[in-house]
DNA sequence: CATCCATCTGAAACCGCTTTCTCACAAGCC
DNA sequence: GGCTTGTGAGAAAGCGGTTTCAGATGGATG
């Protein structure tokens, strides 16, 4: 029984299907494979001998023969962020559906790890999907000029040679500017993420542009985690803002969640909007007003498209899937005395 | 331009690198490997080479000649639930610190998906990491019988071939038990994970020791999702029970929401309890009663303990984490008259 | 009845890399 | 100086599959 398998060296390969079955290896794989027609009565005899040996074609060998994996790589800044799992459920479906498995790694928001992870990714996966890199443009520009085929995913830039999906995070934050504009709100505190990421990026270039609404912006450091929203928000109260935008629903719930504790009433004394709206439904107890894209729909068209640019090669113009703004809970006209700050701002409150 | 990669074919190989350093293929792989002492000009130019080609080794290729692919796999059921993250970070830190890389499937609770993915990461890891199986007894049996290295997270099977790593539920779910029964409740109910789980059987083995504490527990069916709490949190009220355990945090807090909802206060009315004591701090209002064991140390223990069986082939004995409870705020006496039930328990609140 | 063609099977080449084996060459020894 | 060692580089043999190629067998045809 203990011999049976031992270890490492003794593996079931194709040859020995064959002398069970008493073919040659190619008829065992053209047998599996579908390739070409065998005798029935052969090829019952090699699928007997599969089961009773237990045979698994070693991927390797698969790999290296057909010149494909069979497999697509995703690589991720943070799996902890319920932003991917929600796209990566639909990635799978998709690469499932084309008879691909998917193979899913993460950088945990390290640049110069990502770079490593996707050269492996390349090196062992037939395409690279690439979410939210936190790569530099030069970096980036590597990697795609490889030749092997990626696409990004919520990033876009202009020059490259890469097939991209994204949600219009700028267009998602104009949303946002000109609901707490219309709302009354002038003064907005913007909880920014991680510096490197160019979906941050967007949503300033945004909150800069909401300047016409006539919103003033004070941008403070923060981070992508509910931990550093939670960090970050009492900065807010020296910036005189009567509404708070922020990097991810995540971090604005922490901020939330601090603001409770400082006793700063959410929305009355201070607007709070998220970014992204994810799942953490009946988890928060704030229905946050926030902006979202469906991140099935991101993951499904990343993958469809990364699959057309292994399969025919052709690569699809960029795509942005535009933004819908969820108003709930969490945004409301500014209050005429604004607690968190000694000059006020006296903003008149408009019943909106 | 455009011609200096033509997609699939024209793969940089060895020999190409070789043949522009004017060494042959041997050479180049004893300097990229660092196999044997290699003449210092000759090292020089095949780096030249390296770079200059953009010289990547094919994975498969080296897979194959080598006998191992330098990859761990990890299979998890829902990588939306936060537990799952945790636990990888430190999977992936350990692969890292031996030179191996992991690759991460998610199963989505389907225990037909998960023997399939399981198979394939069979055929291209040289270890599994299977992480709170869903599969029942016979298929992981087959599984384990392939001689592949393969470790259970969070699931111990008796006769099993295979090594766990494990926290403790049962003695996880006691504690829990001694904390309400300590309080002064004695009816109990207790909203089920997936019934196919054995973390959840665990948790329901504890429950019914627990008859020992005067404890009367009533099972409701529910499931793993902040979701599912939420909508099994309403039949809670039949029960007449004092305090409600749960399979999960996300469920403790999905209910916690909807009692919020159907104006139950948390906890003078109804005692919470979750488990896992997932990272949604700052995110969830509530301070949750839970028990943990640390996830990182059993992601950690898991990997080391397959990198131990790869390497070494030895497995060491099963492993099985002590939890720890964490009293917050979602537990407390009950109250004199439950408004639950109509008939009341007219438990005595112990002032604990 | 001999010839040809269509089918199916096995042998062999190949995928790209590692590793053993072999050999050429230079240094060390008597 | 001839011979043994030691050293480093190339040739070649796999790793385990797939796929081309060639050959054997059988039926259809003239």
């Amino acid at each position: 029984m203990r011999n049976l398998r031992q270890g490492r060296g003794s593996r079931v390969t194709i040859s020995d299907v064959g002398a069970a079955a008493g073919v040659s290896a190619s008829t065992v794989s053209r047998v599996l494979n579908g390739t070409a027609k065998v005798d029935p009565a052969l090829a019952a005899r090699v699928h007997d001998a599969v089961t009773e040996l237990g045979y698994r074609p070693n991927a390797a060998a698969q790999g290296l023969a057909r010149g494909e994996w069979g497999t697509i790589g995703v690589l991720v800044p943070d799996l902890a962020n319920p932003y991917f799992p929600g796209v990566l459920k639909a990635v799978s479906a998709v690469a499932r559906s084309h008879g691909r498995r998917v193979m899913v790694m993460e950088s945990d928001d390290d640049p110069s790890i990502e770079h490593d992870l996707v050269e492996d990714l390349m090196r062992s996966c037939d395409g690279v999907l690439l979410a939210s890199s936190r790569l530099e443009r030069a970096d980036l520009a590597v990697l795609t000029g490889r030749g092997h085929p990626l696409v990004l995913l919520n990033r876009i830039v202009p020059g490259l040679a890469a097939p991209a999906v994204s949600a219009d995070f700028f267009g998602g934050m104009m949303l946002i500017c000109g609901h707490l504009a219309q709302l009354g709100h002038r003064r907005v505190a913007y909880l920014s993420g991680p510096e490197v990421s160019w979906a941050n990026s967007e949503r300033i270039r945004a909150l800069e542009a909401a300047k016409a609404f006539g919103l003033s912006v004070t941008i403070l450091p923060c981070g992508a985690t509910s931990r550093c929203g939670y960090e970050a928000a009492a900065a807010v109260a020296g910036t005189g803002a009567t509404a708070l935008t922020t990097y991810n629903d995540l971090v604005a719930l922490g901020a939330v969640t601090r603001m409770r504790e400082l006793g700063v009433r959410v929305p009355e004394e201070l607007s709070v909007v998220g970014f992204d709206d994810i799942a953490l439904d009946h988890v928060a107890h704030t229905g946050l007003t926030t902006v979202s894209v469906p991140r099935g729909q991101l993951g499904r068209q990343a993958a469809e498209m990364l699959v057309a640019l292994m399969t025919e090669g052709h690569d699809g113009e960029p795509l942005t899937l535009p933004m819908e703004l969820h108003v709930r809970d969490s945004t409301a006209p500014p209050s005429a005395v604004t607690v968190l700050t000694s000059e006020g701002d006296g903003g008149k409150p408009s019943s909106g």
